[in-house]
This record gives structure tokens, C-alpha cells and sequence, in this order.
DNA sequence: GATAGTTTCATACAACTGTTTGAATTGCAA
DNA sequence: TTGCAATTCAAACAGTTGTATGAAACTATC
């Protein structure tokens, strides 16, 4: 029912103001200026600030999780239930980075805004942060059955390293650049989730004599 | 001059609050009302609230900066101007791993103080950190002396990830813990820096063939 | 003990925040 | 058109924030 018309106004307008300044300086005047709409719609749509802020994170956050699922379900079917670490964790690092890196003249406001996310950690943000364990679990459990011969404990600390170097990387994509002087290529976005899923898979198996493929060559090809 | 006894009220007082909540819900009359002083004070002694964070975060990056470079240097004098990667990497994350993790009721206010400043990424603080990249520069090249037929690419790269794991696994301690249920022992420092510092030195290493000694024995040994 | 410089204090200020209110407007069904 | 609900709007509210002020209290020097 109704327009939706402000409603919509309202959110790409906070995204993006969000994605640009951070939250720390985007005041609610702010948003309402830019979707030119009045200051009270926001409450009267959203209820309060932090349900604005919410709703745009639980937004992209379900997308992004989807994608993840949806990679790591079609690698296991393919497997026969049991997927190559090496897939498992490109469905894990992959949609966030794919996301959040490349050129940044196109790169959407939704990645941007996420970027934003992972660097200003905000209360209503946390919240729902704290809600992701259920999610992770589910890698954990695919990452087990892909290494049954490994400890609980090492599985959990690979899944542990893979989401450090992903999201440091994205956190601190500027710093790297900076210190590199260029020569760290952060838009060859497949080029770092190679990275990432090589070292998290040389973390997982060091140490086991059967590694079934050089995990360089297969993260290459998949390409 | 002066007993300067008012200025160090006020900083014990703000490093502790915001330890405890996060900079975020901590004023300048919180940290007055805890320092017993006048809120007038905190504009007399540092010019302006964000002058006392950035002091605050100054005054403890100083202290790990320089227990970083210190083991580093030892590391390569011992070495005769090159240090083996693992030593390298040990004291890149040693110093903030054991200063950040342990048991909490045994964590110093410092300790926790700049587990907040990674966690929640303020103003002042940010633009401090932006400087931190000549201090990673002395790093880069120690590693680069190390391992000198490896690509510059390739260190900056080991660089970024040995910090990824360190830094994420401080900020996000929590969640692994709850994660694995208890099962990774985020107080047991040692073998934490043990972890990152293996993981590292197999990114920066893996491919080589004169890999001189295994990683994972050597970062044991150094306990 | 008078003086000059430093430090403390209560208080006010000015600006900005998210939220609420109640009236005006709109859109739509009968 | 009338009536009713949903939406928009200007305005005000209530609270908080960091900062500034000018007088008072202190401290040390001569």
C-alpha cells in the first residue's frame, strides 16, 4: 500500500550519505535534505534512527549471506555433500571481497556502504553482527566434513584467519595501496581472493601429507 | 610545572572509561565526574576532547611501536642484519597479541583501551594511525632482507595478512570464542602468536624450496 | 605579606541531536 | 462529493554535547 515513494527516498539516500561521510557525521537532517523529503518521515517510516541504519545493514548483510549459501551449497551438492576446502572457502571470502574491492569509480554505494559498516562499528550494526555466529557455523560444519582428519579447534581458527585477511584487507584496502605504493593491485579483485583462499587453505591442511591438489593452482583455475 | 597532579586524574579517568564502554557513550563530564576535576579542566590541560584521545592513543602506540622495533632490531643484529621471517613476524604481532588478549580480569586498562581504539575507529585516532605506514616500512623491509627473492608484491602482501590475523582476532575475540564454544583459547597468548605467526611465514614462504626450518616447530620453540 | 602567574571552579553558551506533536494535505473508497 | 485513513509538514521539544568565560582560589617568588 501507499506510495513507498519516501520511503525508498529515504534509504538510498541514507546509504549513500552513509557509504560518502560515515555514520559518525550523517545527521538525520542530513538524509532528509538529500531525499528531499521532511524530517519527521523518518520516524514515521522507520520508527527511530537506528531502525534506518538496521534495515539498510540487515538488507545487504541477507544478500551477501545468500550468495555465500548459495555458493557453498552448490559446491557441496557437486561434491556429493562434501566440498574442497579450497571451494568452501572462496564461497565464504569471495562474495564479501567481490563486494566490497575493485575500481572504486564502480564500485556501488551498497559496497561502499558495507565497507563503511566494517570500519565504524555502530550499536545498532553490532547487534545484528552478534547475530551471524548461526551463519558461520553452517561453514564450519562444511568445512569439518571437508577435513574430517582435522581438529575442531584448527577448523575453527581457519575460518577465523580467512575472515581476518578477507575484511582486513578490505578495512585497510587504502593503507595497503599507500604502503605498497601501488604495487599491491586491490581492483584485481579475483587476484585477492586467490590470495586469501590459498593462504587460508595452506592454514587448514599444513601439515597433511594427502593434499589432493597444489591449492595455488586450483584457486587459479577457478578462476 | 605545576602539579599536573589534575592532568593525569583526568587521563587514568579516560583511558578507563573508555576501556570499559567505547568512545562512543563516554563524555567529557563522565570522565571529569570519574577524575573528581572540573569539566572546565579537560579544555585547560588538552585544548579539546579530541586532543585527549589522540594523547591517550598516542602515549600507548609510542609504547607498543617501540616494543615491536626493539625485538625486531635485536632480531637482526643477532642475525648479522637479517632476521629469519618468523622472528620478523613474531615481532610485528607479538607486542599487540600479548598486550590484547589474556585473561580479561588480568588485562591492563591500557590493554583494553586500545582494543576499543581498534574496535570503534574515531577521528583522532584515525588520523593518527594514518602515519602508522612509515612504521610498517621499517617491517617491510626487514622482511624484504629476509626473503630477498621474493617479489616486493608478494611481501607486502604476508605483511597485510600477518596483521589481518593479529588485529582481527583481537576485535573480534568474542566471536570466535562463542563460536567454537570455548574450544579456541583466546587467553593461551603464545599459542595464539604461534598460530598467526605460522600462517604467515606459510604465505610468505610457501613455493620456496629451502625452507630452512619447518615454521611451526620454530614458532614453538620461541616460546 | 603583597604580587604575579597558574590552576580551578560554577555557570552559561551555542549548537546540534533525535524525537514528538498536531495541524494540513493527500489519496482513495463509498 | 463526502468521509476516513494514510501521509506530509512546520514547528517545537527536551536533552545532550563540547567549549568559553570570568571570577575565585591557589602557589610560589620577591
Amino acid at each position: 500500500m501507499a506510495s513507498d515513494h519516501t520511503r525508498s527516498a529515504i534509504l538510498a539516500a541514507a546509504e549513500r550519505l552513509y557509504a560518502d561521510r560515515g555514520f559518525g557525521d550523517v545527521t538525520l537532517r542530513d538524509i532528509v535534505a538529500a531525499a528531499n523529503v521532511n524530517l519527521a518521515a523518518v520516524n514515521y517510516h522507520f520508527g527511530s534512527k537506528d531502525e534506518l541504519i538496521a534495515e539498510l545493514f540487515v538488507t545487504r548483510s541477507i544478500a551477501t549471506n545468500r550468495e555465500r549459501l548459495r555458493e557453498l551449497k552448490a559446491a557441496e551438492e557437486q561434491g556429493g555433500g562434501c566440498a574442497p576446502i579450497e571451494v568452501i572457502l572462496r564461497a565464504l571470502v569471495g562474495p564479501t571481497l567481490r563486494g566490497c574491492l575493485g575500481p572504486e569509480n564502480q564500485r556501488s554505494t551498497a559496497a561502499r556502504f558495507m565497507i563503511r559498516a566494517s570500519i565504524e562499528s555502530v550499536p545498532p550494526i553490532r547487534r545484528i553482527k552478534n547475530r551471524e555466529i548461526d551463519h558461520l557455523r553452517k561453514f564450519a560444519g562444511a568445512m569439518r566434513r571437508s577435513l574430517p582428519d582435522r581438529s575442531e579447534v584448527d577448523i575453527y581458527w581457519g575460518l577465523n584467519f580467512a575472515l581476518a585477511m578477507a575484511h582486513h584487507t578490505i578495512r585497510e584496502s587504502e593503507r595497503l595501496t599507500k604502503l605498497s605504493e601501488g604495487k599491491c593491485d586491490l581492483d584485481d579483485v579475483e587476484d585477492v581472493v586467490a590470495r586469501v583462499v590459498r593462504v587460508a587453505t595452506m592454514a587448514l591442511t599444513a601439515g597433511r601429507s594427502e593434499t589432493k591438489a597444489p591449492a595455488r593452482a586450483l584457486a587459479r583455475d577457478a578462476r
